[in-house]
DNA sequence: GAGTCGTGGCT
DNA sequence: TAGCCAAGACT
């Protein structure tokens, strides 16, 4: 295994963008909103949306106080409005079981709504230094080329964290430093398509590159057809619903011209089920109270943090 | 583990 | 232009 970790270091040094998430001082909540906001999201769209949302919800208490109807507004067209919804509710735990300060510990992070591998790792490393693998995507992709000479990664496996892991120096912020560089040159070298191999520091190491830049398939799963999906259909529900907020809007009133009824009735449902939008009175609205009881936590996952 | 889940920019 | 792609997570 070739040294990975010296070469990005000092490429990060000169190359990293100013994004307001590696500004000094940004807090683990920032960090937290950050990484929910960029699951799918390009940074791009993020950024505006990330400033507005930390102006009004300082703290996670404070999001959590306010419905979560405001939370899907808040989220307006960024996509994925499911994470909407995961964020209050995950706010939620934070100020009821840590104090309303994000967690530290990869296992609390965890357990807390909407985080999975990826995000509980950023916030631990990112946010607080600490050292573990942060796998995305983008060092996915760097990981494949430069170590298993592919064009591109394989689906998302559990041994992606063991191959970040041999790469990462022994020092926490040296770790720290190389976790976002690997996800750094993913998104701007080491690209999907069209890479930029004379940028990148890690050519003269590179086993694709070596290889000669063969072309070794794409074993990943391809997005579903958007135009005529069910996604769309739910996008189109959500938007109407937004767009009328605080006002509810009659059932009957909802998506009146969709060509395909059964569909948009599957989207209402899908809708309410996911906790975005809630119906009663022939009307149907964002959602204004919070969930309880059972569906305000993750049980029996086995990665609970006692 | 395979399916599902938004939205918009880029090529 | 139609498809590709984007700091994933949940069921």
């Amino acid at each position: 295994m070739p040294d990975l970790a010296t070469p990005l270091i000092a490429w990060y040094a000169e190359h990293r963008r100013d994004l307001p998430w590696r500004r000094e001082g940004f807090d683990a909540w920032g960090v937290l909103v950050s990484e929910f906001m960029l699951q799918q999201t390009p940074v791009t769209r993020v950024i505006p949306h990330l400033e507005a949302w930390l102006l009004r919800w300082p703290r996670p208490s404070d999001l959590a106080a306010d419905a979560p109807a405001e939370a899907v507004r808040q989220w307006a067209n960024l996509g994925y409005p499911r994470r909407a919804i995961w964020l209050h509710r995950a706010a939620g735990e934070i100020a009821e079981r840590h104090g309303d300060v994000v967690p530290r510990d990869v296992e609390a992070l965890l357990a807390l709504t909407g985080i999975g591998d990826y995000t509980a790792r950023a916030v631990s490393v990112f946010a607080y230094g600490d050292r573990h693998p942060v796998v995305d995507t983008n060092t996915r992709r760097v990981l494949a080329r430069t170590v298993d000479g592919r064009s591109q990664p394989g689906p998302p496996a559990k041994r992606d964290l063991a191959a970040m892991a041999a790469v990462l120096p022994a020092d926490d912020s040296a770790a720290a430093i190389v976790n976002a560089a690997a996800m750094e040159l993913g998104a701007v070298v080491c690209t999907a398509r069209a890479p930029r191999c004379g940028a990148c520091p890690l050519a003269d190491r590179c086993a694709w590159r070596a290889a000669g830049y063969p072309d070794t398939g794409d074993e990943r799963r391809r997005q579903a057809r958007y135009e005529g999906s069910d996604r769309q259909a739910r996008g189109a529900v959500l938007r109407t619903l937004r767009d009328a907020a605080p006002d509810p809007v009659p059932l009957t009133a909802v998506l009146a011209d969709w060509p395909d009824g059964a569909q948009r009735d599957r989207a209402i449902d899908s809708l309410i089920a996911d906790g975005l939008a809630e119906a009663s009175d022939s009307l149907l609205r964002l959602p204004a109270h919070p969930e309880t009881g059972a569906t305000a936590g993750r049980t029996g996952s086995g990665r609970s943090s006692a």
